[in-house]
DNA sequence: GTGAAAGCGCTAACAT
DNA sequence: ATGTTAGCGCTTTCAC
C-alpha cells in the first residue's frame, strides 16, 4: 500500500489539511513547514491519489474524446491537436472510438459522464436528437470538433465546409473546365450537404447545369475513390476535374486515372479536402483545402477549457479560415 | 446535483447496499426488489459514479496508454488495436503522447498512476533505467507494446524484428542483388539495433562484406526517405535494392528513386517494415514486411488484462509472427 | 498559518 | 435476500 495524505501528515508533524496545503500550492503556508511537508512527501515516495481528490473536489482534469475512428490519418490529426491542449491546460484525455454508430456513441457519453470528466470533445457525423439530449442534459460543456450541429446548439469548430467547395469548383470553372465530377461522403451527413451545396452554388454561378452523374458517394476509403473514378471515367464525355471529399479517397482516384492511362493533372485535375499528411505522399502530389485539421482539435480543446472554467466565449460556434493548397495534381 | 445511490435506495424504499447488488448484477437480490430498483434508477436518471466507485473499489477500469505520437499511422493503427480489446474487457483508455521523450514519459507514467489506472500499455523507444524502476516500482501491471526492452523484465509484444530483416535482405540476396541499401532508423533504439544486425547476418550468411555507405539513419519522416535516398543515389556503383524500417521513409524513397528517373522495381527494388495502410497507397505499392501492427496493440491489451486479473500468463514476453507481403515494389 | 471534522458517492465486509 | 456500518483518500469549510 503505497502513502496517503495521512501517512505524510503524520510523518510531517501536521495535519492533513495542511499537506493537502503544500501539494495543492496553496500559498497559505509557512516556508519552514512547507519544506518539512515536501521532505515527508519526498521521503515517503507519497503520490496523491487523483481518484480521491476527484471524489472529494468533483474535478477529475479529465476530458472524454469520442472519435471515429483514430487509425484515421484526419481523426488522429485532429486527435493530436486535441491532446496538445489539454496538456497544456493540465487534463487528460480518455479516448474512445464511435465508428460513428449513434448507440455506441451514446453508450460512449454515458461511459464518460459515469467517470465524471470534466467536459467532452464529441467527433462524429451526423448529431441526431439522442445526441442533442445527450449533449444538453450533460452536467459538463460539451464541444463539437470536426463535426456540424445543424441546429448549432452545441458549441464546435468547423470551417466554411460549403464555402471551401465553392471556391475549388469556381477555380475549376474559372480555368475552363465545364464538366467536373464530384466524389462526396454520405449525404447523411451535414458536413457533406454542405459541401454538396457549395458545389452547387459554383456551378449555378457559372451557369453550368448540375449533372447527377458527375456526383457520387463514397465512404471515405481509398477503394471507394477508385470505384467512383471507375465510374466517371466510363461516360462518354468524361469530367475534366474531380473535387474529391477526403484525402483517401482522391488518393484512389489519382491511382484509377494513372491505371487507365490518362494523367494527373493533365487529363485530370484533382483537388481533395483534408491536406493530411497523405497528400504529400502520392504523386503527383494532391491539391488539397486546407483544413486546419490540427488546430480544429486543437481549438476546440481550448474552447472546452474555457466552458469548463465558465469563462464567457463570445462565439460557441468557431469557423475557422481555410485556404486551397495548390499543389502537382492540379495545373 | 444528479442522484446518488443514497437518493435511489430512498426512492426504492431499499437500502443502498440493495442498490448497489443491483446495478453491480450481484444475483443475489429478489427478482420483485431488482425491479422495483432498476425503476427508481429510471426514474431519477441516476448514474453511478465511477470516481466513487473507484475510490471504493480500487479499480478504475481504466489503463493509461503512452504513446510516442498517435497521429502516426503507425502508432494508431496500435492505438486502435489496444482500445478495441479494452472496449472488449470493459476499459477505458487515457491516452497520452509522449514524443519520445524521456522526461515527458516519465512524468506521464506517474500522472497514469496518479490517476490510478488499473494498467499501463506503453509505447516507446529506448527503454532506460529510469522507465524500468517507474515500471517496476509501479502498482499495476505494465506492458510494452511494439517496443523492446532488452533485458527482457517487462512483459512485452513484439515481433522478431532481427529474422524480419533476415529474411528480406536474404530474399534479395537469393534473386542476385550484393548491394542492398539500408534505411534504418536511430540506433539508439533496439527496435534498429535487431533490425542491423539482422541486415549484417543476412550479408554474412551470403558471404557479402557490409559496407557503411549503405547505411543511413533517418527519423522515420518521409523527408528523411528521400535524403537517404539522395546519398544512396550519388554513390558510383548503386544500390540495387533497398530495405527501409518505416513506411513513410519508404515512400520518400520510392519518390526519390523515381524524381531522378529510375524505376521502381526495375531500376531498384524496395521493402520496407510498418505495413500501414499507406503501403497500398503509393504507386508502385509497397512491398512490407508485414508487422502484425493492430494485433501487436490487442494482444499487448490482452495481456494486460490477464495481469490486472493475476491470471498466470505463460510467456510474457509475446513475439508475435510476421510475413512479408510482396507487392509492386519488389520483382 | 494551522488543525479538526464533515463529507464526496460508493463498495465491502459483516449482520441479520 | 437485505440492511448497517466502516471506510476509500482527499478537499473544504470553519475554528482557532
Amino acid at each position: 500500500m503505497s502513502a496517503t495524505i495521512y501517512d505524510v501528515a503524520r510523518e510531517a508533524g501536521v495535519s492533513m489539511a495542511t499537506v493537502s496545503r503544500v501539494v495543492n500550492g496553496n500559498p497559505n503556508v509557512k516556508p519552514t513547514t512547507r519544506k518539512k511537508v515536501s521532505e515527508a512527501i519526498k521521503r515517503l515516495g507519497y503520490r496523491p491519489n487523483a481518484v480521491a481528490r476527484g471524489l472529494a473536489s468533483k474535478k477529475t482534469t479529465t476530458v472524454g474524446v469520442i472519435i471515429p475512428d483514430i487509425s484515421s490519418v484526419f481523426f488522429s490529426e485532429l486527435a493530436r491537436g486535441i491532446e496538445d491542449i489539454a496538456t497544456m491546460y493540465n487534463y487528460n484525455i480518455i479516448l474512445c472510438n464511435s465508428d460513428q454508430n449513434k448507440d455506441k456513441e451514446v453508450r460512449l457519453i454515458q461511459t464518460l459522464l459515469g467517470k465524471q470528466v470534466d467536459g467532452l470533445v464529441f467527433m462524429g457525423g451526423k448529431i441526431a436528437e439522442d445526441h442533442i439530449e445527450e449533449f444538453t442534459n450533460s452536467p459538463v460543456p460539451v464541444v463539437l470538433a470536426a463535426t456540424v450541429d445543424e441546429n448549432e446548439k452545441i458549441p464546435s469548430v468547423n470551417i466554411d465546409y460549403e464555402q471551401a467547395v465553392y471556391d475549388v469548383i469556381s477555380h475549376f470553372i474559372e480555368n475552363g473546365h465545364r464538366r467536373i465530377g464530384f466524389i462526396n461522403g454520405p449525404l447523411e451527413i451535414p458536413i457533406n450537404k454542405h459541401r454538396l451545396a457549395g458545389y452547387k452554388r459554383a456551378l449555378a454561378a457559372h451557369d453550368i447545369p448540375f449533372e447527377e452523374s458527375l456526383v457520387s458517394i463514397g465512404d471515405y476509403t481509398y477503394e471507394s475513390g477508385k470505384e467512383a473514378t471507375v465510374q466517371f471515367l466510363a461516360q462518354e464525355i468524361k469530367p475534366t476535374a474531380i473535387y474529391v471529399a477526403a484525402d483517401e479517397m482522391a488518393i484512389g482516384a489519382i491511382h484509377e486515372i494513372q491505371d487507365q492511362g490518362m494523367k494527373v493533372p493533365q487529363d485530370i485535375e484533382v483537388v481533395t479536402s483534408e491536406n493530411t499528411r497523405l497528400v504529400q505522399m502520392v504523386r503527383p502530389t494532391l491539391s488539397s483545402v486546407a483544413e486546419p485539421t490540427y488546430d480544429i482539435g486543437a481549438v476546440a480543446m481550448r474552447l472546452l477549457t474555457k466552458l469548463m472554467n465558465s469563462e464567457k466565449v463570445e462565439t460557441a460556434t468557431v469557423v475557422l479560415p481555410h485556404h486551397i493548397d495548390y499543389r502537382q495534381s492540379t495545373k
